[in-house]
DNA sequence: GCCGCGCTACTCGGATAAGCCATGTCCGAGTTGAGTTGG
DNA sequence: CCAACTCAACTCGGACATGGCTTATCCGAGTAGCGCGGC
């Protein structure tokens, strides 16, 4: 099992988005650049996050990606699934229907113990993620951290 | 992200292991029909188990496969994380530390918060298959499955 | 009758090939701002 | 001086190659029971 490493750098991306001043964009070479991960594919998963309404893009001169919404109201789940997709890595094949020792049919109206337990876990997983907000990851960074964030893009700012 | 489908299979076979008497064994052979999944593979799968000291394997004639310690003493994360791996889907990378504004070392020393909100979520799944041990996924099993697994693999049983 | 040995058949285990999804890249459509020109 | 038009550059977005991991399979090493022969 393998998660996109474009979770990650959404996540960052989006913390970078988040402490930008109200207006403020950043084009997806500037993004791609401060991390140093190649551009086009960082692309690939910001369109991503665009179609799950977590970030808006703008083309032409002065374009660029922001938040669509307000920090607090995006958690890290809205994020990882967006990216990941929504789907659960785990998939029930119903195997207990199958082979010589098959159960009937009205034997396996109930979900299957095994799809059970691995369902409640993906629940605590994503139920963790989802009481994380924007908000608070850009909170929990270091000052000195978020002080060079802003000199870096001070830019007169605001449009 | 894709979880492998040996989990699905290794967590069936554990709890169709887990209610045979005492001794009895099983064939992957056995195993593989009874689900209708291909045998060779089935084995790749339960081989990992015996690795991670869940199952036990034994050669020649009227060998087979049974549990290594008793169904109380396995969890659902055993299972899963001998055939899933141990390391977390996530990988942190540290592109913090990288690009055009990559921060310095001495900033790094506490794990990024998008590596911490990850690993919480992580615990948080682990915590939960934890929580789930062999023994209670059999008792969950209608009667009525249980006895069509008895009368399947009577076969005065314990050697 | 009993013990030891060899054999055979059966088991699992690791080394060996295809298929699919994540990765990585490219070029084209769309949009916005600025410059220019005419009124 | 102002407004509208044209242009051009810059942006993102989707279509196109590549690689690694999961899937799938085969054959070989090992083992335990069984039969046979000798004592």
């Amino acid at each position: 099992m393998k998660m996109s490493q474009g979770v990650e750098w959404g996540l960052h991306c989006a913390i970078l988005l988040g402490q930008m001043p109200a207006g403020k964009k950043l084009t997806r070479r500037q993004l791609a650049l401060h991390y140093g991960v190649p551009e086009a594919y960082l692309g690939k998963h910001l369109n991503a996050l665009v179609r799950a309404g977590v970030l808006a893009a703008s083309g032409g001169p002065d374009g660029g990606y922001r938040l669509a919404r307000p920090p607090e109201a995006i958690t890290a789940l809205d994020i990882v699934t967006a990216i990941e997709g929504s789907t659960s890595p785990f998939v029930c094949t119903e195997i207990r229907q199958q082979g010589a020792a098959a159960l009937p049919r009205e034997l396996c109206l109930r979900p299957c113990g095994v799809s059970a337990v691995m369902a409640k876990a993906q629940a605590a997983w994503r139920k963790s993620l989802e009481d994380q907000d924007l908000a608070s990851l850009i909170e929990a960074l270091p000052r000195s951290v978020r002080e060079r964030i802003a000199a870096r893009y001070d830019a007169q700012s605001a449009r």
